[in-house]
DNA sequence: GTGCGTGCAAAGACTTTGCACGTAC
DNA sequence: GTACGTGCAAAGTCTTTGCACGCAC
């Protein structure tokens, strides 16, 4: 994918109001980056819209692709730039089970640390699994450690 | 890192006898590579053999420079050709924890996919967590989805 | 008005590939 | 002797960064 420079955008203002309709999470980001000292732009809240949209595992070039064919011009610096802040606010986390790309999720509200990925359909759905919590903790006590966090995917097939 | 360019082998003869002292696994790889008609070169055995040794997670540039610092002269692209070649062959797998970089272990014989990250010291250890299947396997059922694998990932700091 | 943000181009980091020469079989 | 392998350099990908202009506060 070699896409930089920014196509002509179809309609003129990038910045319209519906932009956030879905008002929690922009809510948080607005404040997250508020308490950086930083701003919450078009750019940014257009970035945090679409992935909301999205509703599933993205990757940065294919939330550029979407935006731009949705007639927002934005551009990959800024896309990244953006991802990363999402990272720090905890709203988006990032996954990597592909070698050749991150893949990121919304993480807001949940410890959604635990993927199913389908491998038959590539689904990939964020399950609850309060007991891993124990098991992590009980395998680090046992070595002196305290546990920080903890990543499982569980790779499966419809039967 | 950007050490390309092999520097001169302080060895005269890169190929000598104690390469494949640990002789099962090298008997593994000749037999996958003669199986895809493929041929047990010098610097093939010499990356297994470099990574035997080293007996945990490595990646592509360790094993560079360990191979040079052991006065071997092996070229970057050898290194990932052979490192492709080992996955191939299931002698080592991917491990993917670390967005920056592709991480390796030793596959064969073992299901390693549970991995211990001191996020302090940097070190990883591979643990045995037999319990991880019943969980990931009733997880599955109850969604009636069939497990193929899993990856679980701990992070933790010694206290 | 100031300082952060954006787009663009260029740089970076890891990995892959084309080519000519060399070597395992 | 032939086909595969190697080293090197260059190209490829994804991601980050420097810079000048622009906008949110």
């Amino acid at each position: 994918m070699k896409l930089d420079p920014i196509p002509a955008n179809p309609s003129d203002d990038p910045f319209d109001d519906d932009f956030d309709i879905i008002e929690p999470l922009c809510a948080v980001f607005r404040r997250a980056l508020k308490g950086e000292g930083l701003k919450y732009t078009p750019e940014r809240a257009r970035i945090l819209d679409t992935i909301i949209r999205r509703d599933g595992m993205f990757e940065a070039d294919q939330l550029l692709e979407q935006m731009r064919s949705d007639g927002f011009r934005v551009s990959k610096a800024t896309v990244y730039r953006t991802i990363k802040l999402l990272e720090d606010a905890s709203i988006i986390q990032r996954v990597l089970f592909d070698r050749d790309q991150s893949h990121f999720q919304l993480a807001y509200g949940k410890a959604a640390n635990t993927l199913l990925v389908r491998m038959d359909t590539g689904e990939v759905e964020a399950i609850e699994v309060p007991e891993l919590i124990a098991l992590r903790d009980k395998l680090c006590a046992a070595r002196g450690l305290k546990a920080e966090g903890h990543r499982l995917q569980i790779f499966a097939v419809g039967e």
